[in-house]
DNA sequence: GTCGGAATTGTTACCGGTAACATAAGGAAG
DNA sequence: CTTCCTTATGTTACCGGTAACAATTCCGAC
């Protein structure tokens, strides 16, 4: 019997029926209701059992509007069918609703500036206290800076800016700890499959392989763009090998490098043997591919708790300073890696 | 500039401050606010530019308690990580948001009738219009019959209730679709990593694959349950071939079977010449496997829309009659399934 | 010229809470 | 026995909108 009875029947009860059934003024249920402590334990005992007579639940939206605050935060975000945002909104979702807040999402077709300021703008109507940006957005960022000047926001995933506190991962290093360990192994001509170009971690992996191996005296001009997707991995890998012969290939995400795999296998090039094969994500799947992938692990998980967490103080104004934090991702070597063949 | 300046400054402005600038009554504001078109159109002009230089935005909360509708679909999910219910919230966010409404999340750590209580509270305080219930619940649905009488509901994945709408996948029809494909493959021993068993979809798929079986006289003895994750599905194929020696295996989902491929790599066993093998989701991932994942297809997308489309109806009291809805999935062959070697 | 109705605008009440202030009762201090 | 301060409770205003109703103007019809 817990949600009422009657075919959504009678208005909800509201703390002044609940002040009638008990006799006493709708401030002393407010009083019941928000714990305050100067309330006599009889007059406390009547209101609560007046409000489980009612089944009075108290009406949020009412607070929000007295208050000023919806303990609700805004996430604006992509495609939260990929696992990176996946990872991030699960995590985003359970830290805050540890610490008492809703989870609001809006989720963009496209990350163009016109539908981030849409989105920026619905949730600022719809009210909430502050928004997590989960955008992968690299420039284009015009609206972005004012945000902060309305409405609380971190960004995760996106391009630092100085107006907007920021988490990431170190994209750049860790696309460097990857091609270091392939050049580690004797590869010469290391390959990239980098995702959208005009996604802020795209270009950063990017930066990273093409950084790393012209240091180390090595060309970087074996790679091709895809779209995230183990569609567009396979397709990569078939560009490739007409580009020229690469005997390791750092793929900038785990769902890609899984296409990549199968086109190899297609090829009838061996994994590990003919050819080394790195992705970046670590998702559930990659130990369980053949051969495991090696790849490159961020905890998601611990990004997203961090990010709620800067994000409620600086709802509660506890000002933190301009914060631009960068977490370092972990490589995880499998069995996808292994030394160059020595001709 | 589209965001105000000034470090979270002044006050939002509201429509009496709008109406003040206009020199209209606030009243009239609204009706600008709401299109009706009983304004005329110099004093429409007036309003329209005041808002423009006040850059007001019209506040949601304010409208819910005056109208008690919060434009707000509450979504009670699990594992939002997982490839099914990533899904279906990915669609239902597009498509209620199409259709004026917010998304409002609560993902339940875990789906005991305790958390299931709780997180449908939470969304009734919170004041959402309807309920989507991802839930992949068989039972202990103590509370849920009761939801429906307070709030408009509709359950996905989960076991029909009479007293809720709900929309879902034959997956009964899905598995036997798959294990009849094997069987015509001339398969005879026919083993099956199920989802965890307190999951109904888990329990119908399990269902659709003993049924099958007993029809054609076969014996469905070999089950090992995992959990979604391809980790179990890795381990379920170790313990199987202690159990028996199957000649083909039906997955509960790809994850799993995905697993399950790494296991029989390792154990030599080649699908699919000594090994048929079948999935259930068709993930981005499947086509891609190698072999390719012969899987079952279930256009989630269309789901996730159906059922907002019916909740909204709900919410509009626009009378549906008890509906229970049940969509058929499709097989989709891939290399993974081949003939039963003859001996 | 007068009357009735439609179109436009304004006034007041209300949604369900919280906050600030007012009041009453009770106890310790002088 | 006052006086003052604390504690418990009630009153009133307010958050920012919408809804219902009142008031005014403008027309066409009689």
């Amino acid at each position: 019997m817990e949600f009422g009875e009657g075919r959504m029947a009678r208005r909800k009860p509201s703390i002044y029926d609940v002040a009638k059934v008990a006799g006493v003024s709708h401030q002393t249920v407010s009083r019941v209701l928000n714990l305050h402590n100067n309330v006599s334990d009889p007059m406390r005992q009547k209101v609560l059992s007046a409000m489980a007579d009612l089944e009075f639940r108290p009406n949020q939206t009412a607070k929000a509007l007295a208050t000023g605050k919806t303990s609700t935060i805004g996430v604006l975000s992509h495609n939260t069918t990929l696992f990176g945002p996946a990872s991030m909104l699960h995590a985003v979702q359970n830290s805050a609703r540890e610490l008492g807040y809703t989870i609001n999402i809006v989720s963009l077709k496209s990350i163009d500036h016109q539908s981030i300021v849409e989105g920026i703008e619905e949730l600022v109507r719809v009210g909430v206290d502050g928004i997590v940006i989960i955008a992968p957005l690299a420039k284009g960022v015009g609206p972005l800076p004012h945000v902060s000047d309305y409405l609380p926001a971190v960004l995760v995933e996106g391009e630092p800016i100085s107006a907007i506190p920021s988490l990431n991962f170190n994209q750049f290093s860790g696309a460097a700890m990857a091609v270091e360990h392939l050049i580690a192994l004797g590869h010469k001509r290391i390959a990239h499959i980098s995702g959208p170009k005009n996604w802020y971690e795209a270009q950063q992996r990017m930066n990273g392989w093409r950084n790393t191996l012209l240091k180390s005296g090595l060309k970087a001009d074996l790679i091709v763009a895809g779209d995230w997707s183990p569609q567009s991995g396979y397709d990569a890998v078939k560009e490739l090998m007409v580009l020229g012969k690469p005997t390791a290939i750092f793929a900038g995400n785990d769902g890609m490098a899984l296409g990549a795999l199968k086109a190899l296998s297609e090829l009838g090039i061996s994994v590990p043997t003919q050819m080394s094969l790195v992705g970046f994500d670590n998702m559930p799947e990659a130990p369980f591919l053949v051969p495991g992938l090696s790849t490159v692990n961020q905890d998601l998980g611990a990004l997203g708790n961090q990010c709620v967490n800067l994000l409620v103080k600086l709802i509660n104004h506890e000002d933190t300073g301009d914060i631009q934090l960068a977490f370092e991702p972990v490589l995880i070597i499998r069995g996808s890696t292994a030394r160059a063949e020595s001709k």
